[in-house]
DNA sequence: TCCAGATAGTTCGATTCCTAACTATACATG
DNA sequence: CATGTATAGTTAGGAATCGAACTATCTGGA
């Protein structure tokens, strides 16, 4: 029986053109990328029923679990939803014109410009997040939590 | 001693701002993503050196691997790459501008135009090839190649 | 006090990729 | 064999994101 999925079908492709070669890593690289791709295409049907794009949920997740009073300065959610700068000041943009975020001002320092989760934006992602988590969950329901813990371990040892 | 890396720290901040809900999966999912995310930056790298990025190197990758004579059409290509059709069209555009494939024509079916890898797209490929694998393979050093193969398996299952 | 260099954030231009509409061709059915 | 439908690929328009240049502000000496 034959139960090839693309990955396999890339490696035996490569073997077979390049014998000479060693291509295991590249075959597993290839799978936690198309796993990755994959389920980000599910999440963005999933928060787009929130009116949601990945990247703007990622935004307001990172002020939501920031804690009280939910603001951040730009550099800091760039640093922890891995964007440029210049990414963040987009995304920002829209979801203040929006009403889900506003930008602040330091007294302090005046080239940083806080940025703080407005009421309406804590509820989009309070609303959001179920769903959300669902998603994840089920991604990896095909691994008993044992197995999730397995794979945790693993991926933290790439770090 | 305190050795938390970004996820973890995502992990404990959405546990102390929502202690109702389960993030588990969703730290699980961050790993993968930040993981494969970092690991094409320095794939980037990697490739421009030779010249390539990311998405050149997979179309004319999928050419070499299909074997003689090299030859797959955009849709396959589509297909293999995960991009849409369109997507392969601008990429096989520049590719040509650049003399690394050419547009065939197939004499049964008109509608359809084959992709053909010419002889400086396969040196090119070739070229990069070992780059790209070692890369790769760095990727995984920190793994024994039996929690490689093991990694491998789970992520399998998750397909 | 003043200035050189660092830092925060934004703007700009280019790139990449997607969706939707479109053209051309093939096929299947009455 | 005519025609409606499906398929192959391209084009057009828009969104996201990046790097580099830019503005404003701060900071640490001389």
């Amino acid at each position: 029986m034959d139960d090839e999925d693309p990955i396999d079908e890339l490696l035996r492709g490569w073997q077979s053109a390049r014998p000479d070669l060693e291509f295991q890593p590249m075959a597993l690289f290839a799978r936690c990328n198309r796993f990755v791709t994959l389920s980000i295409r599910q999440l963005e049907a999933t928060l787009a029923d929130h009116g949601l794009s990945v990247g703007e949920f990622d935004v307001l997740s990172a002020l939501r679990r920031s804690g009280e009073p939910f603001v951040l300065r730009p550099s800091e959610l760039a640093d922890r939803v891995m964007v440029t700068r210049a990414g963040i000041t987009s995304r920002v943009d829209k979801l203040e014109e929006n009403g889900f975020v506003e930008r602040r001002r330091d007294p302090i320092d005046r080239r940083s410009e806080p940025i703080a989760l407005t009421k309406a934006g804590r509820r989009l992602v309070d609303g959001a997040l179920g769903a959300y988590l669902d998603n994840q969950t089920r991604l990896f329901s095909g691994l008993s939590p044992a197995q999730q813990r397995h794979l945790d371990s693993l991926l933290r040892r790439l770090g």
